[in-house]
DNA sequence: TCGCATAGCGCG
DNA sequence: AAAGCGCGCTATGCGA
């Protein structure tokens, strides 16, 4: 595999090093910046090299505004997160000697204001690493500490360390992604957006106010009440204002209000509704966020421990279903979306080689399938034992349905509540791939004995949780990795108007705009939507097949072509307190 | 006036 | 006031 590692030299030019299979310094080419990206796609084209560099968070953005793709790379700063963790290597001092690589992705901290303007500082104010290197050497010399972690894992386990290398690739990949992600951008109706808030909350107001509409019911809150001056957008004096009224509560959360009867609670539930969608997603976060009919948020790759991707600025982990017609095609394009049903008991079954839970999912919904197996007797009990299980749920409906699970799925079962053992004696545990969970901070002395159990219990939850959540974000890089691939394949369609706002890559191809765990939303030019729901489909199968080979569990999707992702209107809403997975 | 913790709720 | 995991964001309240 022909690699080529690119860093910075002090001159502020930008040094292209060849590296053989053994990873060792060959041919040095030397760039200005403003030629990197015609320097790249040269490279590019002919011998399609991986690409090791430091950070592509900070890399590849100036290559996608100059219309340059690469198909893979060595991202060092979230390969040293994974390497310098995974129990598949045993040494991990090495990996620790240079502590800038411990900082955050540079996208991350560009969110925040007062950032330097300089691509390559690093150091950020008292000589902290606010970022990584991205000098040539600390580039080479950390790639270096990478290949021989690798070969002390090769030597140790020879199928460990072959799943170790796939998991760096994926999440490297993970990184071209999301910046690809962030360069093309959501296609956002903003009209509809606007829509969507006036017909709920009323027009938009001048200045400050609350929206009329948001207004009249805090009214009749008020009314209800029969408090003219309650505050209702504080919890503390909420709960104070309730209580003189008359309504015993202890917290203003939704749960809670429920439990009363009183002519203010369902208003007053409406009016959290509606004060959530103002400051969560109202008129402001649509002009910091959608711009040119493209909404822009910062993805962070591996951003949870678990390896599932977190997102800063934009809130992309927690658009409200109730905003996604506002999620658009272009005029004479489509949108693919796609979503596994019920991904991580699917994971943990083939993780587990589990026949039995391999069976009950089968079929497109994996609760019914349980059902079938007599364990529990309807699809609602299936649902709370399943997350029970990999929540590691004790009482009440979970603390009765999760051991009938014990006795038809021992395989799956046995996995995770070994998982949750290690964890609480403080030991750590890893995803199908190898990505370890971190260390239980401190099992506490003697002091507090109660305190110590309960940590170590939320630990071994943490762990129980880890591996299938770990494994399933596994799973869904593969996916998006696969999916990547087979949609720069297909022919650019010169016939579609082009999504100009997309970028030069993705003007006129088919691209993923939207990712979120288990869920893809491809935009796609009308003529090659179907092609590129074949890709979605094809690419599940086959991340499916990379990580747990012939076994028998199935990865269905629930996809659909359209022109709004409107997919929330006809899903049953979800239960109070439900979580579906 | 700022930074930080908490409550609450959106998503999987 | 969730039970039972993982996230981010906003407003509020409090202390410095």
């Amino acid at each position: 595999m022909h690699s080529v590692l690119v860093g910075s030299d002090s001159s502020g030019s930008v040094v292209l090093v060849d590296l053989d299979g053994d990873g060792v310094p060959g041919r040095r080419d030397r760039v200005s910046t403003a030629d990197l990206p015609e320097a790249i796609a040269a490279r590019e084209r002919t011998v399609r090299p991986r690409w090791v560099w430091s950070d592509t968070s900070v890399w590849y953005p100036q290559l996608l505004a100059a219309g340059v793709r690469v198909d893979r790379c060595h991202d060092l700063r979230l390969c040293h997160t994974i390497l310098s963790r995974t129990a598949a290597v045993r040494h991990h001092a090495p990996l620790r000697e240079d502590p800038r690589w411990e900082a955050p992705p540079a996208s991350a901290s560009a969110a925040e204001p007062g950032d330097g303007e300089a691509l390559f500082d690093y150091t950020g104010p008292g000589g902290t690493a606010r970022e990584v290197p991205h000098d040539l050497d600390s580039a080479l010399a950390e790639h270096a500490r990478h290949l021989t972690a690798l070969r002390e894992a090769e030597a140790d386990d020879p199928a460990r360390a072959r799943s170790l290398r796939l998991l760096l690739a994926a999440e490297s990949a993970g990184g071209l992604i999301a910046e690809e992600l962030r360069g093309a951008g959501v296609p956002w109706d903003v009209d509809e957006h606007d829509r969507i808030l006036t017909e709920a909350l009323g027009p938009r107001p001048q200045f400050d106010a609350k929206p009329a509409r948001m207004q009249a019911v805090a009214e009749e809150v008020l009314r209800a009440l029969g408090d003219p001056r309650a505050e209702l957008d504080s919890p503390v004096k909420l709960v104070k204002t309730l209580r003189r009224a008359g309504i015993a509560v202890s917290s203003t959360s939704q749960w809670e209000l429920q439990q009363h009867e009183h002519p203010a609670i369902g208003p007053l539930l409406h009016y959290k509704k509606l004060a959530r969608l103002l400051t969560a997603n109202g008129w402001s976060w649509l002009a910091a966020w959608v711009h040119d009919g493209r909404y822009r948020p910062v993805y962070v790759p591996g951003g949870a421990v678990t390896g599932r991707w977190a997102s800063t600025g934009g809130g992309a982990l927690q658009i409200p279903r109730q905003l996604r017609p506002a999620l658009r095609a272009d005029p004479g394009w489509k949108l693919v979306s796609a979503d596994v049903a019920q991904l991580e008991p699917r994971v943990l079954a083939a993780m587990a080689g589990d026949r039995a839970m391999a069976q009950a999912a089968a079929g497109a919904d994996l609760y019914s399938g349980i059902v079938a197996t007599g364990a529990v007797s309807s699809r609602d009990e299936a649902k709370t034992a399943v997350l029970g299980a990999m929540y590691g749920g004790t009482t009440g409906a979970s603390g009765v349905l999760v051991p009938r699970l014990r006795g038809a799925f021992p395989a799956a079962m046995g996995l995770v509540d070994r998982a949750a053992a290690l964890g609480e004696r403080g030991d750590v545990v890893s995803t199908w791939l190898g990505r370890t969970s971190p260390e239980l901070p401190e099992p506490d002395a003697e002091a507090d004995p109660e305190r110590a159990r309960r940590v170590s219990r939320e630990h071994g939850r943490f762990t129980r949780n880890f591996v299938v959540q770990g494994t399933a974000a596994e799973w869904a890089l593969a996916w998006l990795a696969f999916l990547r691939t087979r949609l720069a394949a297909l022919p650019e369609d010169v016939e579609a108007p082009p999504a100009t706002a997309s970028g030069p890559v993705f003007a006129r191809r088919a691209h993923p705009v939207f990712f979120l765990h288990d869920e893809v939303i491809v935009h796609a030019p009308a003529s090659q939507a179907e092609a590129a729901a074949e890709a979605v489909r094809a690419s599940a199968v086959e991340a499916g097949r990379l990580l747990f080979g012939n076994a028998p569990v199935d990865f269905p999707l629930d996809l659909r072509i359209s022109e709004r992702a409107d997919k929330g209107a006809e899903k049953e809403s979800p239960r109070e307190g439900e979580v579906s997975v």
